[in-house]
DNA sequence: CTTTGACCAAATAAGCGTATTCGGTCAAGA
DNA sequence: TCTTGACCGAATACGCTTATTTGGTCAAAG
């Protein structure tokens, strides 16, 4: 919209508020009871000002769950995963405390009611696809990954444990309950002992290795960084 | 009921044609949709016949769900598992190529329908429950599964791989999807790496862990089977 | 004695007009 | 220039009546 600004640090702080309000909304009720009047109430605007960042309602949502990730990738940033099982070890942690983003990767309609189909029609970015090629073909050619399996069935596997563990969490029978952080520990070491190659790299390989998946992070993170500032300014991709 | 039989074979025959008939219609139109007269018609008998087998609908397809249930575990009697991972193997392969069984152990609402919640609210037979431990126990004794991990845990990464592995498997985005059989196979060496200890047991280890293998399946098989039975006369648990 | 299908009450769906709510706009005011 | 909230049309929810379907029964037929 290229909407003149404000101040922009004003503008943007406003904006953040709006997203709190959404947030915290849409957690309590749902999105299909979430209303753009309750989040102006919420976050103490009126109801025009929030058409002055995002043009629809579904916009102002993207947006919301597009910093949600942003939010979740920047933490998994930070622990500077190197090994995968870091990696999937961090992202559990992160995951399993973030109840939107575990309502939006396990596609929970009743957090995101409409919302959820449409999600799933967006095809993923295939940068996406490519920069996870990347990465496990690096990790394959320095032995971090067992070669006996194909990069599908690497995809496969860690898809299958990861979703397994955030589902399960609210699945198992109670007396065998685990906490999260433990939950998030076990999933990690399932990933490592399922995909990870048994031996030990040797030290140049391993700073490879922490290469490969701190690129892998980065380049996630920076896309979809970038595509929280449009969303932020009320534009979509 | 302890209803009057014609002759027990012939009824028992007509039995499970009108469990045929609903599996295939349940699996079709989903529970809600699928109707005792429906049922009758794709079965070849008259509405009141059903009737003569169960008190009521619901009845029949508990009946229809424990026959689904002890015909998946016979299956996996007969591959005769004799460590963790055969047996999930073995559960694995059959599960994945019994549409009903998955609907159940993934809570399916679009095929159980009302159905879903009343199988939730049961609460699972203790014995269940003490048959598992007691497996989990001998395991534990022989050396077969990892000493660092509680019971909890155990229970906790295996549902979570189960859980996961089956409902992934539709989930996985396309390009790397993975056959079925292969998955099975990949779930069962997931549970292996993430649960047996590493160590090669001894052969008299080794003869006791199948054993308690063996005597788990067989216990819920049995238990099942007999569940079933009442279930195929109409009555309840 | 066994099986059937017409039959009934209860539940569910369909129709429909009304009331309310909600996403989105914009003229007025700060 | 930026923000607001009254306002509007569309969509959704609601209430209510009617029509259809469905689980379950049982007298009659086989």
């Amino acid at each position: 919209m290229a909407r003149p600004p404000a101040d922009p640090d004003r503008r943007r702080e406003r904006a953040h508020r709006v997203l709190d309000a959404a947030a915290e909304l849409i957690l309590r009720w749902g999105y299909d009871k979430t209303t753009i009047a309750d989040v102006a109430r919420a976050a103490g605007v009126a109801k025009g000002t929030i058409y002055l960042h995002w043009k629809t309602r579904e916009l102002l949502f993207a947006a919301l769950l597009r910093r949600e990730r942003v939010a979740t990738l920047e933490e998994v940033r930070r622990a500077a995963p190197g090994t995968l099982r870091e990696l999937v070890g961090a992202v559990a942690a992160e995951v399993m405390r973030r109840p939107l983003m575990r309502a939006v990767l396990l596609a929970d309609t009743d957090v995101l009611g409409k919302l959820t189909t449409m999600k799933r029609e967006r095809p993923s970015d295939p940068g996406q696809a490519e920069a996870l090629n990347r990465m496990l073909g690096a990790l394959r050619k320095h032995g971090a990954i067992r070669p006996d399996l194909t990069d599908a069935e690497h995809v496969s596997v860690l898809t299958s444990v990861v979703f397994g563990f955030l589902t399960a969490a609210r699945l198992t029978p109670e007396p065998y309950r685990v906490p999260p952080e433990r939950l998030a520990e076990l999933l990690a070491d399932t990933a490592h002992r399922a995909l990870e190659a048994g031996r030990e790299p040797s030290p140049r390989d391993a700073r490879a290795i922490a290469e490969a998946v701190s690129a892998y992070v980065g380049h996630v993170a920076g896309v979809a960084g970038r595509k929280l500032e449009s969303a932020l300014e009320g534009q979509l991709p």
